[in-house]
DNA sequence: CTCCAAAACTAGACGGCGTCTAATTATAGA
DNA sequence: TCTATAATTAGACGCCGTCTAGTTTTGGAG
């Protein structure tokens, strides 16, 4: 009972994350070359040899496949969150969060946003970038903001989101990531400047 | 060939229009008593006299039924959008629209806030507004502000969303419709003097 | 190494959604 | 009254997501 290897994971963990991987790997892999639409679940459980159940064990549906992040990168943005100086303005926090998140997504986001452009299903979804980080950071926000006024922290909140869809929305397809890094930074300054400023 | 009655509707046109609401009706009606998840669309099909085949035939989803506004409303936001006068800063004219959106929705809010707080697959639902708002407002944006910044454009717009969404989330369950207006008001105001701005 | 309880996996069936086709019925208007 | 067109329909289909009950794997204590 002692536990724990390298990380801080039991074998059994290990192996877990080992099957989650494989399954979005090969999830991925048929979506890239096939389409979202025209791969089934069954087909992904076969590709990762795995049945069709197991697959519903690891995802809550087709679409998390798409979406849900790996469970490494949860430590990432939980070390982003608690690395935030206590006095700092909300603001300031939730910018230096979101382009601390963004920046990992270089690898997945190519992927991501030509699946939502083929498929009508995945283009309106809300998910964008993984439901857990949105409700991770809603409680990092509760906690942080605890006792003070919720509609502004909550408003706050949802504006920064507001500011990681535009950058991603005004993305052309032929800019790179970066550029789609500087976009974000322009959109959370304008963002926190206010809506009415300039026009 | 002369056509039109009443109002600028062909006799078919207000016929479809008149099952539409009966659809709908009966759809929400078993919502209401029920609970989302326990009516099928074959029920909200057989309480409307109707296949379910045509159910298909005027929304395109069971989700459609909540969150479809009625044909008639469009033309109430359309009125709204085309009464912006020409040289208005765009975020004052979003937030006026915005004002005057929500001020409809009296009636159906707190249904639709109710199946929402039962049902984890609506509560994750885009929708929330009626798709056809965001998109006519998104074209109307884009109209007018054709050949300016379209990144600032797009930002404001969801802006104004996200203050939406936040007075929305943070209606408590025991305030009036006009208090969740007042609300509203007060978050499209922040938002529009900055994230940034206080805190 | 042996063994066992816990954890992971699996097959299979089920209800419901959303799509499609081909056929039937209703209706506006000449 | 007649007809072209639009609306409605039954029925079948594939797939998603859930559930149950049973089987296999596996890590670690003794």
């Amino acid at each position: 009972m002692i536990v724990a290897k390298g990380d801080g994971m039991s074998l059994r963990e290990q192996k877990k994350l080992a099957v989650w991987r494989a399954i979005r790997a090969a999830a991925l892999g048929l979506f890239d070359e096939r389409g979202y639409e025209s791969v089934s679940v069954e087909q992904i459980a076969a590709a990762a040899k795995v049945s069709r159940a197991t697959f519903f064990n690891y995802f809550a549906s087709k679409e998390a496949v798409v979406f849900d992040q790996d469970p490494e990168e949860r430590d990432h943005w939980r070390r982003l969150m608690d690395a935030r100086p206590a006095g700092e303005p909300l603001w300031d926090s939730l910018t230096a969060i979101m382009i601390g998140f963004n920046e990992r997504l270089a690898d997945r986001m190519p992927l991501q946003r030509r699946l939502k452009a083929q498929s009508p299903a995945l283009a309106q979804s809300t998910q964008d970038l993984g439901e857990q980080f949105r409700t991770d950071l809603r409680d990092w926000v509760a906690e942080r903001t605890d006792g003070a006024d919720p509609l502004t922290a909550t408003l706050q909140f949802n504006l920064a989101f507001a500011a990681v869809s535009t950058a991603y929305q005004t993305w052309p397809s032929d800019e790179s990531f970066d550029q789609y890094l500087q976009r974000l930074r322009r959109c959370l300054d304008q963002a926190g400047a206010g809506a009415g400023a300039k026009g």
